[in-house]
DNA sequence: TCTGGGGTCCTAGGACCC
DNA sequence: TCTGGGGTCCTAGGACCC
């Protein structure tokens, strides 16, 4: 099993579409970092990272908006010329993927040689640094490549598994983020070795049970996922961050409108509608609140979607009156199942000839017939051409298309 | 002068049903 | 009149990942 990681992906990509950069502490993003090279890190700069404390760190910082396109664009090159290696390549992201070797090796050798091939590839014909780890599972591939980095390769042996997970600590294990690290470093645990022989009820009763049967069995080394391949998305959701803004109607409104636009066409193109549709609301000092609420009627139309949101954060906002500002709101759609205007609509007049709901029916209809217009102007002429084009909002919009794109699995 | 945008999974508690 | 156990669905919050 192979688990190959592009090095700091974003800004090495700028790295080479600006070879002044090369060599220079550089990073990705307007007011965060969304991305900082190894030569950034060095100086504290770490993704996530407000731009001004990145600034702070390191004075000479280079920061570039970003080339969304190429990232997507190299990073399906890479993939690419990993499947001339094995069809069995599992993409996690835009810049990972695993690869299942076992197969291979009558053709390209040894999984330690198809893992220097591969670097040795995308350096010359993408120009790219890229970390591989080699080991018998997915997980132990995946820390392998976490210490490769950055522009390495690190294979370990069946035999000396337990060796090599026994002292790194526990935050290269999936799912142990800094909370968890927090949590262990407490009751003394603070390196993988320590981690595996931890009480199982000592984990559980840390993290539940689920988790603290997962975080044994990978301490321990018992990981039976295979490579898989993708699996269709469970939710699809929205968010702006809006700086700090006091919740006026015309926020709210321009706002969820745009978000409940960018959810509902997805819906359409994936020939999906929502039962589920939740709202975060976020405050300044990080707390968030979500509403929700699951419907009988399936939902994927932008109009009725924006109405919805807009009662779930209204209901949020009234609930947390103490609260003078807002820093993001959110739109997601889940529990997806496929869409029938047939159903809406014989939902909407189960008996009443001339009431309220047969004339909610011909207003559904009527939405319904609007997105597809929509969407179809849209396919020709592009997303800005109609609806809520992203430049009239001020705050939402201040993150690039492309961006929102990208981000999209 | 408190950090982007898009996701997944888990937990606890309540409502409701048998 | 109060009691038991189990299952499903839903809401809200949180941790984590890229």
């Amino acid at each position: 099993m192979l688990h190959a990681d592009l090095d700091a992906f974003y800004a090495s990509v700028e790295q080479l579409l600006d070879p002044s950069l090369k060599g220079r502490p550089t990073a990705v993003g307007t007011g965060v970092v969304l991305a900082a090279s190894y030569e950034a890190r060095s100086f504290g700069v770490s993704a996530g990272m407000p731009a001004w404390r990145a600034r702070q760190l390191c004075g000479h910082l280079r920061f570039v908006p970003g080339h969304f396109r190429e990232y997507q664009r190299l990073g399906d090159q890479v993939v690419d010329l990993f499947s001339d290696y094995t069809p069995l390549v599992e993409r996690i992201s835009i810049d990972e993927a695993f690869l299942d070797v076992a197969g291979a090796g009558r053709l390209f050798g040894s999984p330690t040689e198809i893992a220097a091939a591969l670097r040795r590839r995308v350096r010359e014909e993408v120009g790219l640094p890229l970390s591989v780890g080699v080991a018998r599972t997915k997980h132990l591939a995946k820390v392998a490549s976490q210490v490769a980095k950055p522009d390495g390769l690190v294979v370990v042996a069946p035999e000396s598994e337990r060796e090599f997970l026994h002292g790194l600590p526990v935050s290269l294990v999936w799912g142990i983020g800094p909370k968890s690290q927090a949590n262990l470093a407490r009751v003394g645990i603070k390196t993988v070795g320590e981690l595996a022989e931890a009480p199982g009820n000592v984990l559980e009763r840390l993290f539940g049970r689920a988790i603290g049967e997962k975080m044994a069995s990978l301490a321990t080394n018992i990981d039976p996922r295979q490579v898989g391949h993708q699996r269709a998305a469970s939710s699809i959701g929205a968010q702006a961050a809006l700086g700090r803004q006091r919740p006026t109607g015309d926020l709210l409104r321009s706002t969820l409108g745009y978000l409940a636009d960018r959810v509902a066409s997805r819906l359409r193109a994936a020939e999906r509608a929502a039962r589920t549709v939740t709202v975060r609301v976020r405050f300044p000092g990080m707390r968030a609140v979500t509403r929700s609420t699951t419907l009988a009627v399936p939902v994927d139309t932008t109009l009725t979607l924006t109405e919805i949101a807009t009662e779930l954060a209204c209901t949020a906002l009234a609930q947390n009156r103490s609260e003078k500002e807002v820093t993001l709101l959110a739109v997601s759609a889940s529990r997806l199942v496929a869409p029938s205007l047939q159903l809406a609509l014989g939902l909407c007049r189960p008996s009443a000839p001339a009431g309220r709901d047969a004339s909610a029916g011909t207003v559904l209809a009527a939405r319904w017939a609007l997105d597809h217009s929509v969407d179809a102007v849209r396919a020709k002429f592009g997303r800005g051409a109609v609806g809520y084009a992203a430049p009239t909002l001020s705050s939402a919009a201040r993150v690039p298309e492309a961006f929102r794109e990208l981000a999209e699995h």
